[in-house]
DNA sequence: AATCCACTTAAACAATCGTTTGATCAAAGC
DNA sequence: GCTTTGATCAAACGATTGTTTAAGTGGATT
Protein backbone atom coordinates (compact mmCIF):
# COMPACT_ATOMS: atom_id res chain seq x y z
CA UNK A 1 0.00 0.00 0.00
CA UNK A 2 1.68 3.26 -1.18
CA UNK A 3 0.40 6.40 0.45
CA UNK A 4 -1.88 7.81 -1.18
CA UNK A 5 -2.24 11.42 0.69
CA UNK A 6 -2.40 14.04 -2.29
CA UNK A 7 0.37 16.36 -1.31
CA UNK A 8 -0.99 19.61 -1.87
CA UNK A 9 2.37 21.37 -1.73
CA UNK A 10 2.49 22.36 -5.47
CA UNK A 11 -0.85 24.05 -4.65
CA UNK A 12 -0.95 28.11 -5.44
CA UNK A 13 -1.54 29.26 -1.74
CA UNK A 14 -3.27 32.33 -3.13
CA UNK A 15 -5.11 31.05 -5.97
CA UNK A 16 -9.39 30.85 -5.37
CA UNK A 17 -10.73 27.63 -7.05
CA UNK A 18 -7.86 25.77 -8.81
CA UNK A 19 -10.38 22.91 -9.82
CA UNK A 20 -8.94 20.42 -7.93
CA UNK A 21 -5.69 18.90 -9.71
CA UNK A 22 -7.00 15.50 -8.56
CA UNK A 23 -9.49 15.13 -11.47
CA UNK A 24 -6.85 15.53 -14.23
CA UNK A 25 -4.65 13.01 -12.33
CA UNK A 26 -7.53 10.44 -12.30
CA UNK A 27 -7.81 11.04 -16.16
CA UNK A 28 -4.18 10.92 -16.97
CA UNK A 29 -4.03 7.42 -15.03
CA UNK A 30 -7.24 6.02 -16.71
CA UNK A 31 -5.53 7.15 -19.91
CA UNK A 32 -2.32 5.12 -18.65
CA UNK A 33 -3.96 2.17 -17.40
CA UNK A 34 -7.21 1.56 -20.02
CA UNK A 35 -4.79 1.10 -22.80
CA UNK A 36 -2.48 -1.25 -20.87
CA UNK A 37 -5.22 -3.67 -19.38
CA UNK A 38 -8.41 -2.36 -20.88
CA UNK A 39 -11.14 -0.30 -19.64
CA UNK A 40 -13.42 -2.99 -18.28
CA UNK A 41 -10.02 -5.07 -16.93
CA UNK A 42 -8.50 -1.77 -14.76
CA UNK A 43 -10.11 -1.99 -11.44
CA UNK A 44 -11.26 1.45 -9.40
CA UNK A 45 -8.85 1.19 -6.62
CA UNK A 46 -5.89 0.25 -8.80
CA UNK A 47 -6.69 3.39 -10.52
CA UNK A 48 -7.09 5.34 -7.64
CA UNK A 49 -3.67 4.18 -6.25
CA UNK A 50 -2.28 4.83 -9.90
CA UNK A 51 -3.48 8.49 -9.53
CA UNK A 52 -2.56 8.98 -5.79
CA UNK A 53 -6.08 9.87 -5.31
CA UNK A 54 -9.24 8.36 -2.55
CA UNK A 55 -11.59 5.86 -4.19
CA UNK A 56 -14.52 8.17 -4.03
CA UNK A 57 -13.04 10.53 -5.48
CA UNK A 58 -13.85 9.44 -9.59
CA UNK A 59 -17.50 8.66 -8.80
CA UNK A 60 -17.24 12.10 -7.46
CA UNK A 61 -15.92 14.32 -10.52
CA UNK A 62 -17.22 11.65 -13.28
CA UNK A 63 -20.40 9.98 -11.57
CA UNK A 64 -19.25 6.37 -12.27
CA UNK A 65 -16.82 4.16 -13.94
CA UNK A 66 -18.23 4.37 -17.75
CA UNK A 67 -18.30 8.30 -17.13
CA UNK A 68 -14.99 8.14 -16.90
CA UNK A 69 -14.37 6.62 -20.00
CA UNK A 70 -16.84 8.57 -21.99
CA UNK A 71 -14.80 11.99 -21.32
CA UNK A 72 -11.86 9.93 -22.98
CA UNK A 73 -13.83 9.19 -25.50
CA UNK A 74 -15.18 12.26 -26.51
CA UNK A 75 -12.04 14.35 -25.46
CA UNK A 76 -9.89 12.55 -27.73
CA UNK A 77 -12.77 12.65 -30.82
CA UNK A 78 -13.06 16.19 -29.80
CA UNK A 79 -9.48 16.93 -30.51
CA UNK A 80 -9.16 14.51 -33.48
CA UNK A 81 -12.18 16.43 -34.89
CA UNK A 82 -10.69 20.01 -34.56
CA UNK A 83 -7.35 18.74 -36.21
CA UNK A 84 -9.30 17.55 -39.16
CA UNK A 85 -11.47 20.43 -39.75
CA UNK A 86 -8.29 22.79 -39.47
CA UNK A 87 -6.72 20.52 -42.25
CA UNK A 88 -9.54 19.91 -44.68
CA UNK A 89 -11.50 23.45 -44.42
CA UNK A 90 -10.13 25.96 -47.09
CA UNK A 91 -9.82 26.30 -50.66
CA UNK A 92 -6.33 24.04 -51.06
CA UNK A 93 -6.21 21.16 -53.52
CA UNK A 94 -7.98 17.83 -52.08
CA UNK A 95 -4.73 16.16 -52.26
CA UNK A 96 -3.26 19.11 -50.79
CA UNK A 97 -5.58 18.88 -47.74
CA UNK A 98 -5.15 14.95 -47.54
CA UNK A 99 -1.49 15.52 -47.21
CA UNK A 100 -1.99 17.70 -44.17
CA UNK A 101 -4.48 16.02 -42.40
CA UNK A 102 -2.50 12.77 -42.54
CA UNK A 103 0.47 14.74 -41.06
CA UNK A 104 -1.44 16.84 -38.50
CA UNK A 105 -3.37 13.44 -37.51
CA UNK A 106 -0.26 11.34 -37.13
CA UNK A 107 1.03 14.40 -34.90
CA UNK A 108 -2.36 14.10 -32.77
CA UNK A 109 -2.15 10.80 -32.54
CA UNK A 110 1.53 10.40 -31.60
CA UNK A 111 1.10 12.81 -28.84
CA UNK A 112 -1.39 10.62 -27.07
CA UNK A 113 -0.83 7.27 -27.90
CA UNK A 114 -2.31 5.57 -24.54
CA UNK A 115 -5.54 8.20 -25.22
CA UNK A 116 -5.65 6.26 -29.08
CA UNK A 117 -5.23 2.97 -27.67
CA UNK A 118 -8.09 3.23 -25.85
CA UNK A 119 -10.13 4.59 -28.34
CA UNK A 120 -9.61 2.18 -30.80
CA UNK A 121 -9.72 -1.13 -28.08
CA UNK A 122 -13.18 0.84 -27.41
CA UNK A 123 -14.52 0.77 -30.79
CA UNK A 124 -15.68 -2.09 -31.43
CA UNK A 125 -17.66 -3.07 -28.20
CA UNK A 126 -21.38 -2.14 -28.43
CA UNK A 127 -22.33 -0.63 -24.77
CA UNK A 128 -25.49 0.97 -25.98
CA UNK A 129 -24.47 4.18 -23.24
CA UNK A 130 -21.24 4.66 -25.09
CA UNK A 131 -21.59 3.46 -28.97
CA UNK A 132 -23.80 7.09 -29.21
CA UNK A 133 -20.98 9.41 -28.53
CA UNK A 134 -18.60 7.31 -31.48
CA UNK A 135 -21.54 7.22 -33.67
CA UNK A 136 -21.76 10.85 -33.50
CA UNK A 137 -18.35 11.37 -34.35
CA UNK A 138 -18.14 8.89 -37.10
CA UNK A 139 -21.21 11.31 -38.24
CA UNK A 140 -18.93 14.45 -38.70
CA UNK A 141 -16.03 12.85 -39.74
CA UNK A 142 -17.93 11.34 -42.33
CA UNK A 143 -19.18 14.55 -43.47
CA UNK A 144 -16.40 16.58 -43.12
CA UNK A 145 -13.99 13.51 -45.44
CA UNK A 146 -16.96 12.90 -47.92
CA UNK A 147 -17.59 17.27 -48.67
CA UNK A 148 -13.46 18.06 -48.79
CA UNK A 149 -11.62 15.03 -50.08
CA UNK A 150 -14.39 12.00 -51.68
CA UNK A 151 -16.57 14.61 -53.60
CA UNK A 152 -14.08 16.75 -55.28
CA UNK A 153 -11.49 13.49 -55.68
CA UNK A 154 -13.84 11.84 -57.61
CA UNK A 155 -14.31 14.25 -60.09
CA UNK A 156 -10.60 13.53 -61.26
CA UNK A 157 -11.04 10.18 -61.11
CA UNK A 158 -12.47 7.11 -62.47
CA UNK A 159 -13.41 5.42 -59.34
CA UNK A 160 -15.51 6.27 -56.32
CA UNK A 161 -13.97 6.25 -53.07
CA UNK A 162 -16.63 6.93 -50.35
CA UNK A 163 -15.61 8.69 -46.97
CA UNK A 164 -17.37 5.52 -45.47
CA UNK A 165 -14.49 3.38 -46.92
CA UNK A 166 -11.87 6.01 -46.30
CA UNK A 167 -12.52 7.24 -42.91
CA UNK A 168 -12.09 4.10 -41.21
CA UNK A 169 -8.98 3.41 -43.46
CA UNK A 170 -7.17 6.22 -42.98
CA UNK A 171 -7.96 6.12 -39.10
CA UNK A 172 -6.31 2.63 -39.02
CA UNK A 173 -3.49 2.63 -41.27
CA UNK A 174 -2.25 6.12 -38.78
CA UNK A 175 -2.93 4.40 -35.84
CA UNK A 176 -1.48 0.80 -36.85
CA UNK A 177 1.89 2.07 -35.83
CA UNK A 178 0.45 2.72 -32.45
CA UNK A 179 -1.76 0.04 -31.97
CA UNK A 180 1.06 -2.54 -32.85
CA UNK A 181 3.79 -0.64 -30.82
CA UNK A 182 3.52 -3.28 -27.62
CA UNK A 183 4.47 -5.98 -30.40
CA UNK A 184 6.11 -3.92 -32.50
CA UNK A 185 9.11 -3.31 -29.39
CA UNK A 186 9.83 -6.79 -28.85
CA UNK A 187 10.27 -7.63 -32.34
CA UNK A 188 12.77 -4.53 -33.16
CA UNK A 189 15.97 -5.34 -30.92
CA UNK A 190 16.27 -2.00 -30.11
CA UNK A 191 16.89 -0.09 -33.08
CA UNK A 192 15.28 3.42 -31.90
CA UNK A 193 12.19 4.68 -33.30
CA UNK A 194 11.65 6.32 -36.70
CA UNK A 195 10.62 9.78 -36.78
CA UNK A 196 6.71 10.47 -36.57
CA UNK A 197 7.15 12.84 -39.21
CA UNK A 198 8.72 10.31 -41.39
CA UNK A 199 6.01 8.01 -40.93
CA UNK A 200 3.41 10.35 -41.59
CA UNK A 201 5.44 11.48 -44.96
CA UNK A 202 5.37 7.58 -45.80
CA UNK A 203 1.76 7.10 -45.57
CA UNK A 204 1.14 10.07 -47.52
CA UNK A 205 3.24 8.85 -50.26
CA UNK A 206 1.34 5.25 -50.48
CA UNK A 207 -2.01 6.65 -50.23
CA UNK A 208 -1.06 9.04 -53.07
CA UNK A 209 1.21 6.75 -55.10
CA UNK A 210 0.98 3.46 -53.69
CA UNK A 211 3.85 1.00 -53.47
CA UNK A 212 4.69 0.84 -56.86
CA UNK A 213 7.54 2.30 -58.78
CA UNK A 214 6.52 4.89 -60.69
CA UNK B 1 -32.70 -17.51 -15.74
CA UNK B 2 -32.58 -19.34 -19.06
CA UNK B 3 -32.52 -23.44 -19.03
CA UNK B 4 -29.17 -23.99 -19.66
CA UNK B 5 -29.56 -27.89 -19.67
CA UNK B 6 -27.63 -29.20 -22.97
CA UNK B 7 -29.82 -31.26 -25.41
CA UNK B 8 -27.72 -34.23 -26.17
CA UNK B 9 -30.23 -35.42 -28.72
CA UNK B 10 -27.80 -34.42 -32.12
CA UNK B 11 -24.91 -36.37 -30.29
CA UNK B 12 -24.36 -39.50 -33.00
CA UNK B 13 -25.77 -42.53 -30.56
CA UNK B 14 -22.67 -44.87 -32.72
CA UNK B 15 -19.62 -43.04 -32.42
CA UNK B 16 -16.86 -44.04 -29.87
CA UNK B 17 -15.99 -40.29 -28.23
CA UNK B 18 -17.33 -37.24 -30.16
CA UNK B 19 -14.78 -35.13 -28.02
CA UNK B 20 -17.63 -33.44 -26.69
CA UNK B 21 -19.22 -30.54 -28.46
CA UNK B 22 -19.94 -28.50 -25.81
CA UNK B 23 -15.79 -27.39 -25.72
CA UNK B 24 -16.58 -26.05 -29.59
CA UNK B 25 -19.99 -24.31 -27.80
CA UNK B 26 -18.04 -22.52 -25.41
CA UNK B 27 -15.42 -21.25 -27.68
CA UNK B 28 -18.24 -20.01 -30.31
CA UNK B 29 -20.15 -18.19 -27.58
CA UNK B 30 -16.54 -16.91 -26.33
CA UNK B 31 -15.56 -15.15 -29.64
CA UNK B 32 -19.07 -13.98 -30.19
CA UNK B 33 -19.11 -11.71 -26.78
CA UNK B 34 -15.36 -11.38 -26.52
CA UNK B 35 -16.22 -9.41 -29.65
CA UNK B 36 -19.33 -7.19 -28.37
CA UNK B 37 -18.35 -6.60 -24.64
CA UNK B 38 -14.65 -7.37 -24.44
CA UNK B 39 -12.84 -10.16 -22.90
CA UNK B 40 -12.26 -8.75 -19.49
CA UNK B 41 -16.05 -7.00 -19.71
CA UNK B 42 -17.29 -10.80 -20.65
CA UNK B 43 -17.93 -12.99 -17.41
CA UNK B 44 -17.62 -16.75 -17.15
CA UNK B 45 -21.44 -17.06 -15.71
CA UNK B 46 -22.47 -14.89 -19.05
CA UNK B 47 -19.95 -17.10 -21.54
CA UNK B 48 -21.44 -20.51 -20.69
CA UNK B 49 -25.25 -19.49 -20.22
CA UNK B 50 -24.35 -18.55 -23.87
CA UNK B 51 -22.98 -21.83 -24.48
CA UNK B 52 -25.41 -23.26 -23.05
CA UNK B 53 -23.02 -25.20 -20.54
CA UNK B 54 -22.48 -25.48 -16.98
CA UNK B 55 -20.01 -23.04 -15.20
CA UNK B 56 -17.07 -25.37 -14.65
CA UNK B 57 -16.52 -27.14 -17.82
CA UNK B 58 -14.97 -23.51 -19.18
CA UNK B 59 -12.15 -24.23 -16.57
CA UNK B 60 -12.31 -27.90 -17.71
CA UNK B 61 -11.58 -27.59 -21.36
CA UNK B 62 -9.26 -24.70 -21.16
CA UNK B 63 -8.14 -24.17 -17.49
CA UNK B 64 -8.72 -20.56 -16.91
CA UNK B 65 -10.88 -18.05 -18.71
CA UNK B 66 -6.99 -16.73 -20.22
CA UNK B 67 -6.68 -20.12 -21.16
CA UNK B 68 -9.78 -19.65 -23.05
CA UNK B 69 -8.20 -16.59 -24.72
CA UNK B 70 -5.04 -18.24 -25.93
CA UNK B 71 -6.65 -20.44 -27.13
CA UNK B 72 -8.95 -18.44 -29.42
CA UNK B 73 -5.79 -15.76 -30.17
CA UNK B 74 -3.54 -19.22 -31.34
CA UNK B 75 -6.41 -20.25 -33.55
CA UNK B 76 -6.70 -17.18 -35.14
CA UNK B 77 -3.07 -16.79 -36.09
CA UNK B 78 -2.47 -19.98 -36.94
CA UNK B 79 -4.84 -19.35 -40.06
CA UNK B 80 -3.88 -16.19 -40.66
CA UNK B 81 -0.53 -17.69 -41.11
CA UNK B 82 -1.44 -20.22 -43.16
CA UNK B 83 -3.27 -18.00 -45.56
CA UNK B 84 -0.18 -15.93 -45.43
CA UNK B 85 2.23 -18.64 -46.00
CA UNK B 86 0.27 -19.74 -48.95
CA UNK B 87 0.00 -16.48 -51.07
CA UNK B 88 3.47 -15.29 -50.40
CA UNK B 89 5.57 -18.65 -50.74
CA UNK B 90 6.40 -18.93 -54.35
CA UNK B 91 8.26 -17.56 -57.04
CA UNK B 92 5.20 -15.06 -58.29
CA UNK B 93 6.25 -11.36 -59.03
CA UNK B 94 6.20 -9.77 -55.89
CA UNK B 95 3.09 -7.80 -56.36
CA UNK B 96 0.92 -10.53 -57.72
CA UNK B 97 1.91 -12.11 -54.24
CA UNK B 98 0.57 -9.33 -52.72
CA UNK B 99 -2.48 -9.12 -54.50
CA UNK B 100 -3.18 -12.77 -53.81
CA UNK B 101 -2.39 -11.82 -49.90
CA UNK B 102 -4.43 -9.29 -49.69
CA UNK B 103 -7.24 -11.10 -51.67
CA UNK B 104 -7.33 -14.04 -49.08
CA UNK B 105 -6.68 -12.75 -45.86
CA UNK B 106 -9.99 -9.92 -46.24
CA UNK B 107 -11.49 -13.20 -47.54
CA UNK B 108 -10.42 -15.00 -44.38
CA UNK B 109 -11.72 -12.12 -41.95
CA UNK B 110 -14.76 -11.74 -42.97
CA UNK B 111 -15.47 -15.18 -42.66
CA UNK B 112 -14.14 -14.69 -38.84
CA UNK B 113 -15.06 -10.99 -37.70
CA UNK B 114 -15.85 -11.64 -34.52
CA UNK B 115 -12.59 -13.07 -34.15
CA UNK B 116 -11.11 -10.78 -35.69
CA UNK B 117 -12.19 -7.70 -33.30
CA UNK B 118 -11.38 -10.09 -30.35
CA UNK B 119 -7.71 -10.17 -31.78
CA UNK B 120 -7.49 -6.55 -32.64
CA UNK B 121 -8.82 -5.17 -28.74
CA UNK B 122 -6.80 -7.42 -27.08
CA UNK B 123 -3.21 -6.46 -29.26
CA UNK B 124 -2.70 -3.75 -27.19
CA UNK B 125 -2.53 -4.96 -24.32
CA UNK B 126 0.43 -6.08 -22.68
CA UNK B 127 -1.04 -8.70 -19.70
CA UNK B 128 3.19 -10.98 -19.57
CA UNK B 129 1.08 -14.56 -20.18
CA UNK B 130 -0.46 -13.77 -23.84
CA UNK B 131 1.87 -10.74 -25.30
CA UNK B 132 4.74 -13.66 -25.93
CA UNK B 133 1.82 -15.76 -28.22
CA UNK B 134 1.58 -12.20 -30.37
CA UNK B 135 5.18 -11.10 -30.82
CA UNK B 136 5.67 -14.89 -31.39
CA UNK B 137 3.01 -14.74 -34.26
CA UNK B 138 4.46 -11.68 -35.24
CA UNK B 139 7.46 -12.51 -35.78
CA UNK B 140 6.62 -15.35 -38.43
CA UNK B 141 5.02 -12.45 -39.91
CA UNK B 142 7.63 -10.16 -40.62
CA UNK B 143 10.12 -13.14 -41.46
CA UNK B 144 7.51 -13.98 -44.22
CA UNK B 145 6.73 -9.75 -45.71
CA UNK B 146 10.30 -9.60 -45.57
CA UNK B 147 11.62 -12.36 -47.38
CA UNK B 148 8.50 -12.37 -50.26
CA UNK B 149 7.63 -8.83 -50.57
CA UNK B 150 9.63 -6.34 -48.72
CA UNK B 151 12.90 -7.38 -50.08
CA UNK B 152 12.40 -7.97 -54.04
CA UNK B 153 10.00 -4.90 -54.16
CA UNK B 154 13.13 -2.50 -52.61
CA UNK B 155 15.27 -3.77 -55.47
CA UNK B 156 12.59 -2.05 -57.86
CA UNK B 157 12.04 1.01 -56.19
CA UNK B 158 14.09 4.55 -55.03
CA UNK B 159 12.59 4.23 -51.28
CA UNK B 160 12.53 0.96 -48.80
CA UNK B 161 9.75 -0.56 -46.97
CA UNK B 162 10.05 -2.50 -43.89
CA UNK B 163 8.23 -5.57 -42.60
CA UNK B 164 7.40 -3.58 -39.43
CA UNK B 165 5.66 -0.78 -40.61
CA UNK B 166 4.29 -2.95 -43.58
CA UNK B 167 2.82 -5.52 -41.67
CA UNK B 168 0.95 -3.52 -39.11
CA UNK B 169 -0.27 -1.52 -41.80
CA UNK B 170 -1.79 -4.31 -44.16
CA UNK B 171 -3.48 -5.79 -40.91
CA UNK B 172 -4.64 -2.38 -40.21
CA UNK B 173 -6.37 -1.77 -43.44
CA UNK B 174 -7.94 -4.91 -44.14
CA UNK B 175 -9.22 -4.95 -40.45
CA UNK B 176 -10.80 -1.54 -40.50
CA UNK B 177 -13.85 -2.45 -42.36
CA UNK B 178 -14.79 -4.68 -39.76
CA UNK B 179 -13.51 -3.01 -36.77
CA UNK B 180 -15.50 -0.30 -37.83
CA UNK B 181 -18.51 -2.18 -38.19
CA UNK B 182 -20.92 -1.37 -34.93
CA UNK B 183 -20.25 2.23 -36.17
CA UNK B 184 -20.25 2.37 -39.95
CA UNK B 185 -23.43 0.01 -39.90
CA UNK B 186 -25.18 3.16 -37.50
CA UNK B 187 -24.03 5.77 -40.14
CA UNK B 188 -25.28 3.83 -43.15
CA UNK B 189 -29.03 3.24 -43.08
CA UNK B 190 -29.61 0.35 -44.52
CA UNK B 191 -27.76 0.60 -47.05
CA UNK B 192 -26.40 -3.25 -48.02
CA UNK B 193 -22.95 -4.10 -47.58
CA UNK B 194 -20.79 -3.74 -50.94
CA UNK B 195 -19.38 -7.47 -51.66
CA UNK B 196 -16.07 -8.30 -49.43
CA UNK B 197 -14.49 -9.32 -52.97
CA UNK B 198 -14.91 -5.41 -54.11
CA UNK B 199 -13.67 -4.28 -50.73
CA UNK B 200 -10.51 -6.56 -51.41
CA UNK B 201 -10.11 -5.47 -55.04
CA UNK B 202 -9.81 -1.58 -53.88
CA UNK B 203 -7.70 -2.39 -51.19
CA UNK B 204 -5.21 -3.91 -53.95
CA UNK B 205 -5.67 -0.89 -56.00
CA UNK B 206 -4.58 1.49 -53.18
CA UNK B 207 -2.31 -0.04 -52.16
CA UNK B 208 -0.45 -0.49 -55.55
CA UNK B 209 -1.71 2.55 -57.54
CA UNK B 210 -2.81 4.93 -54.43
CA UNK B 211 -5.72 6.93 -54.26
CA UNK B 212 -4.45 9.50 -57.59
CA UNK B 213 -6.09 9.13 -60.59
CA UNK B 214 -3.01 7.89 -63.17
C1' DA C 1 -19.82 -57.27 -12.56
C1' DA C 2 -16.36 -54.22 -11.72
C1' DT C 3 -13.49 -50.63 -13.22
C1' DC C 4 -12.30 -46.83 -15.77
C1' DC C 5 -12.84 -42.56 -18.06
C1' DA C 6 -14.49 -38.23 -20.11
C1' DC C 7 -17.88 -35.43 -19.08
C1' DT C 8 -21.31 -32.89 -16.33
C1' DT C 9 -23.33 -30.95 -12.30
C1' DA C 10 -24.74 -27.85 -8.06
C1' DA C 11 -22.66 -25.58 -4.54
C1' DA C 12 -19.44 -23.15 -2.36
C1' DC C 13 -14.88 -20.59 -2.05
C1' DA C 14 -12.30 -16.21 -1.11
C1' DA C 15 -11.53 -12.13 -3.56
C1' DT C 16 -12.66 -8.21 -5.93
C1' DC C 17 -16.00 -5.46 -8.18
C1' DG C 18 -18.39 -0.51 -8.66
C1' DT C 19 -20.86 2.34 -5.77
C1' DT C 20 -22.65 4.78 -1.59
C1' DT C 21 -22.52 6.73 2.84
C1' DG C 22 -21.57 10.00 6.50
C1' DA C 23 -18.03 12.49 8.52
C1' DT C 24 -14.36 15.88 8.12
C1' DC C 25 -11.61 19.78 6.48
C1' DA C 26 -10.49 24.29 4.53
C1' DA C 27 -11.71 28.18 2.17
C1' DA C 28 -15.57 31.64 0.49
C1' DG C 29 -19.67 34.20 1.10
C1' DC C 30 -22.80 36.68 3.94
C1' DG D 1 -19.48 34.10 13.70
C1' DC D 2 -22.18 31.17 11.00
C1' DT D 3 -23.28 28.91 6.85
C1' DT D 4 -22.22 27.23 2.50
C1' DT D 5 -19.56 24.75 -0.73
C1' DG D 6 -16.22 21.81 -3.06
C1' DA D 7 -13.04 18.46 -1.94
C1' DT D 8 -11.31 14.42 0.58
C1' DC D 9 -11.49 10.55 3.52
C1' DA D 10 -12.23 5.67 5.73
C1' DA D 11 -15.53 2.29 5.86
C1' DA D 12 -18.91 -0.38 4.38
C1' DC D 13 -22.60 -1.94 0.96
C1' DG D 14 -24.44 -5.94 -1.87
C1' DA D 15 -23.29 -7.99 -6.05
C1' DT D 16 -20.41 -10.37 -8.99
C1' DT D 17 -15.87 -12.12 -10.09
C1' DG D 18 -12.88 -16.53 -11.52
C1' DT D 19 -11.98 -20.78 -9.55
C1' DT D 20 -12.39 -25.15 -6.92
C1' DT D 21 -14.59 -29.02 -4.94
C1' DA D 22 -16.90 -33.29 -4.44
C1' DA D 23 -20.39 -35.87 -6.17
C1' DG D 24 -22.55 -38.13 -10.04
C1' DT D 25 -23.60 -39.36 -14.95
C1' DG D 26 -23.45 -43.01 -18.66
C1' DG D 27 -20.89 -45.55 -21.91
C1' DA D 28 -16.65 -48.25 -22.95
C1' DT D 29 -13.07 -51.47 -21.26
C1' DT D 30 -11.40 -55.28 -18.63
Amino acid sequence: MMNQKVKSGKKSPGRARPTSESRQRIIDAAVKLFARHGYAGTGMRELAAEAGVNLAMINYFFGSKKGLLKELLDEFFAGYLEVTRKQLEGDRDALEKLDGFIQAAVAYFAGRRDHLVVVITELPHDDPEVIDHKAAWGRQMMRLLGKEICTPLSEQRDWPVTPLLLGPLLTSMMASRFLFAPISDRLKDGAPDTDTGDYARTLSRIIREGLMPR
